[in-house]
DNA sequence: GGGCCCAGGATTGACAGACAATTCTACAGG
DNA sequence: CCTGTAGAATTGTCTGTCAATCCTGGGCCC
């Protein structure tokens, strides 16, 4: 089995970099839900060909970050509050079966590097900026998707963090939810130092429920305050 | 929120129908596991442009079936022994999630329909050809997962079933594993019958883990086997 | 004023051809 | 037997073309 630190280096397409960089455009909120992404405009903001465009526009369909409409072309994809509920409870089986690998099989410098991160997210003031919280979770779960040695927990995953960074940004950044991630996370790397398997996939289980809570509060919050906007709108 | 029955038509591109057939043949085995699909080849095959074939490929690279080395082109994915174990580990708790969401939310008619399809697989007899019993099997999970009300688990774990479709469809055809299998089906079924949500994840869970030991079996003895075959060759 | 229809422009979906860069293949030479 | 290299084949990318479809705006009728 090829060795994960394999030196092995290998050319990177156009190809690639596109899908890397529209990716993380999406995922970082540059283009809003429900935008259209035309070809054009697309072939003009990374100059390359339509070709490439359109082939980095499949991958990112199939991971869930866009929803392309025959026709009418591509469109940065939308979280309704029914989708973000299935998210969640998927999410949190994901999470657990993660939390639970990284327990039984990570390295010690692993788990350091998992405290590491947690040390540096329990250091961040209240007022952070979303896009950075946003970033410091992001390296958490890396090093826990590494650490779990199970590639497909691992990738699919990653694919439901990015399918629903919006709303994770935003209850991330929420000044009375902080505290509490950090002490849900405190736990999980607590387990996961205590080896404690069982622990670890609790932990888990239960920070994404509680984060899943807020979303949906946030949820309907936004729900009511565009109802009421378009209320007013009316009169 | 559009409803699933909804009657409203989309045209089908090209695109779509070589995606659907190209993943076909892979999960039918009509290509082989490391073999490699040169776009001139798919294009004469398909009768398409390249540009279309370049962004299926794209996508069923996305989903996994295909693995794109660079100035090398596509070949059909290969699942190692190792890579299965893992396959497996996230497809018992998406299963188990899924049998459990069928269990709270499936209608009475879905329920039925679950039954059906299990009379239909029980009645099989021992020497039925793999791809029938895949086919069949697949239905069951093609109900359940309609009926789990959660389109996320149901993409996600329909990506793993595709992905190891073919050591599924060993498993499936070994003829000492199949009254086995009617059985953890059957408690599956029973469970949700008795809208059972633990029974339900349970019975779940446990019927991937059963098929894991007959697959990993299975693999250790292929290898084995290889080896002996390639003693024999070495003489 | 509101609704309907239609022409024109813009966009998507698909095709063919071209070309540099890379990889594979096979053959000759040490 | 190993090595090096020339030529063929393939990939990655770009450009241009064209039909089909969608959107827009204006004109027309009620």
């Amino acid at each position: 089995m090829p060795d994960d630190l394999s030196l092995r280096v290998t050319p990177q397409p156009v190809r690639r970099q596109v899908e890397e960089r529209l990716r993380d455009a999406i995922i970082t909120s540059r283009f809003a839900p429900g935008e259209h992404l035309s070809d054009r405009m697309l072939c003009d903001l990374f100059g390359v060909s339509r070709g490439v465009i359109r082939e980095a526009v499949r991958l990112l369909e199939a991971e869930g970050l866009i929803h392309v409409v025959p026709n009418r072309g591509p469109f940065v994809a939308y979280l309704s509050a029914a989708e973000a509920t299935q998210v969640y409870e998927v999410r949190a089986v994901l999470e657990a079966l993660a939390g639970q690998g990284f327990a039984e099989r990570a390295s010690a410098e692993e788990i350091a590097e998992l405290r590491a991160v947690y040390e540096e997210l329990a250091a961040t003031r209240p007022g952070s900026d979303r896009l950075v919280l946003l970033g410091l979770k992001r390296r958490f779960y890396d090093v826990m998707l590494r650490g779990c040695r199970n590639a497909y927990v691992a990738r699919m995953l990653d694919q439901l963090l990015n399918r629903n960074s919006q709303l994770r940004a935003t209850t991330l950044s929420d000044p009375t939810r902080l505290p509490q991630t950090i002490i849900e996370i405190r736990r999980i790397v607590e387990a996961v130092e205590r080896r404690d398997r069982d622990g670890a996939w609790e932990a888990c289980r239960d920070h994404v429920m509680q984060a899943a809570r807020v979303a949906l509060r946030i949820l309907n919050e936004q729900a009511a305050m565009a109802s009421r906007a378009a209320e007013t709108a009316a009169d």
